[in-house]
DNA sequence: ATGGTTGCTTAGCAA
């Protein structure tokens, strides 16, 4: 088995990493997993708050824009072949791909877009942003090695991750178009860990921050870690943090955390 | 009831 596995990898859209810093750090400090996976930090690279999580003993890699968007990567030890967005475009505006190596294990960060109406064109971005993701596996990635898709997908992908499917049917984060593309992703070759450990349970990983969604547990499973085959058999837990959706000043996503073993 | 909440940036957008 490589030693590049990691003991444990997460993934948490912070929703502004200035905004949620004491958060992230304390979690950190609470779960120390190997990997952290930003999503949504809203800041440039040369603003991002390095220093702090630095002196926690994590390598930071980031790619961020002003605003929107963004993703960091922090990691125990340093990675190698970063890519920042796509790169079969360089003019791509949006802070959404990030993509590093750690030995032989792949890690690829996405913060895929919300498309917010179907039938929109933020819409047609989303899906025509998930073939591009799909492109880039095939082309550039490998199956049957170790790798990692995690981030906030934007996509529930079955009626099981969704509080009130009915509600939830017709709308950007279920609709058919999404979670075809999410089946795509898995028949290239990935597997959603969480559905390896929670069968029928209803879990969830966002939930709006109106309307008291979170105190009535009105969520959506949208945030995930997939994982090539090889990786698959190596994970032994999967854990989604309702504990850090708590109270005053949390992000409306909670972590999700892998946990893997070094036995295959 | 087309609301409501949060963050970034400063009235409006995105989620």
């Amino acid at each position: 088995m490589p030693a590049s596995i990691p003991t444990s990898l997460a993934s948490w859209n912070v929703n502004s990493i200035r905004a949620r810093k004491d958060r992230t750090l304390a979690w950190l400090e609470t779960y120390q997993p190997e990997v952290l996976c930003l999503q949504e930090t809203k800041v440039t690279d040369d603003a991002f708050p390095r220093a702090d999580f630095e002196a926690l003993g994590y390598h930071v890699t980031t790619c961020g824009q002003k605003t929107y968007n963004g993703m960091a990567l922090l990691s125990r030890t340093e990675p190698s072949d970063v890519i920042r967005r796509f790169d079969d475009d360089d003019a791509e505006p949006e802070a959404r791909f990030l993509s590093a190596r750690f030995a032989d294990l792949q890690i690829i960060c996405v913060y895929v877009p919300n498309g917010q109406v179907v039938g929109s064109d933020k819409y047609a971005y989303k899906l025509a942003w998930l073939d591009r993701l799909q492109r880039h596996l095939e082309r550039h990635c490998d199956p049957d090695q170790p790798l990692v898709l995690c981030g906030d997908l934007n996509i529930a992908p079955e009626d099981r991750d969704v509080c009130e499917p009915a509600a939830w049917a017709e709308t950007v984060l279920c609709e058919p178009g999404v979670r075809d593309a999410f089946r795509r992703l898995c028949g290239w070759g990935l597997v959603d860990t969480f559905r390896l450990h929670h069968d029928a349970e209803k879990l969830y990983s966002w939930w709006d921050y109106r309307q008291l969604a979170f105190q009535k547990n009105q969520g959506l499973r949208i945030d995930h870690i997939l994982v090539t085959r090889t990786l698959s058999r190596r994970c032994t837990r999967v854990q989604i943090d309702r504990q850090a959706r708590k109270g005053k000043g949390a992000s409306d996503h909670a972590p999700v955390l892998a946990t893997f073993s070094n036995e295959g």
